[in-house]
DNA sequence: CCAGACGTTGTT
DNA sequence: GTCTGG
DNA sequence: CCAGACGTTGTT
DNA sequence: GTCTGG
């Protein structure tokens, strides 16, 4: 599943990396993205790509009240299609949300929740595309709210022992059929990543704390004796 | 027909 | 809003 | 995802 | 414990 995650990249490379204009989105780095925050997300319209900032927590049309229901962080690719709340968003909202790595939490008996950092293997600062679905929500007041959920399915196997669930990643060369500018067979790529795509690492548990927000978050744990 | 759900995660 | 259950 | 709240009364 | 908020 993923329920925190970063992105470091600036605004500056994602546009020149999913070949798209910015729109008002924050450029700072993130080590430390929660659910209900901004995040920054890729759609296409109109012939172009644009970057827009988005509320992470997709709130279906007939909510009366953003927590009118559960936070859907999530979205299960193997029902995505078929249920009411992301239906009509799996068919003509999808979009593409940048991301440098991702946190998952174990439960080992005895240690409490250990955090884990997981980011792409090649040594580079490579940014990885989940695979998204967003909704415009508007309050009974009229106020607009353009929510998003990161689509999941199951752990590849590489990923298994940490977590069962994972963000669908897009790979570079499915953008596009995934944002719906190349035809159908979006729902072909909602499969887990390759194996050899991610690595991980321990972590602080200082970033199990929403306000912690530096480098040394994604540092790896000094190791212990 | 109307009333009520509509969702994800993990854990038991 | 749409779908399911009674 | 984790952290933090979770409640009432009356008085200021 | 469960629910809400970030």
């Amino acid at each position: 599943m993923c329920g925190r995650f970063t992105l470091t990249a600036p605004v500056a490379a994602l546009e020149t990396l999913f070949e798209a204009e910015a729109g008002d989105v924050t450029d700072m780095p993130r080590h430390n993205i929660c659910p209900t925050q901004d995040i920054a997300v890729v759609v296409a319209h109109a012939g172009a790509r644009h970057i827009v900032p988005m509320r992470w927590g997709f709130i279906p049309r007939w909510y009366k009240t953003p927590s009118d229901g559960p936070l859907l962080i999530n979205a299960r690719s193997e029902t995505i299609a078929g249920k009411p709340a992301f239906r009509d968003a799996c068919r003509t909202r999808r979009c593409l949300i940048p991301a440098s790595g991702f946190y998952e939490w174990t439960a080992t008996a005895g240690k409490g929740k250990e955090p884990w950092y997981i980011h792409p293997a090649a040594p580079d600062d490579g940014v990885i595309a989940f695979a998204g679905v967003w909704q415009s929500w508007t309050a009974p007041e009229g106020k607009r709210l353009v929510t998003a959920a990161i689509v999941t399915t199951a752990a590849n196997e590489s990923l298994a022992p940490v977590h069962h669930r994972m963000p669908v990643i897009v790979a570079p060369e499915d953008w596009a059929l995934w944002l719906g500018e190349a035809g159908k067979g979006a729902a072909t790529l909602m499969r887990p990543a390759p194996e050899d795509l991610l690595t991980r690492h321990r972590v602080s548990t200082r970033v199990n704390g929403m306000k912690a927000e530096d480098p040394e978050l994604i540092a790896p744990l000094p190791a212990t004796a």
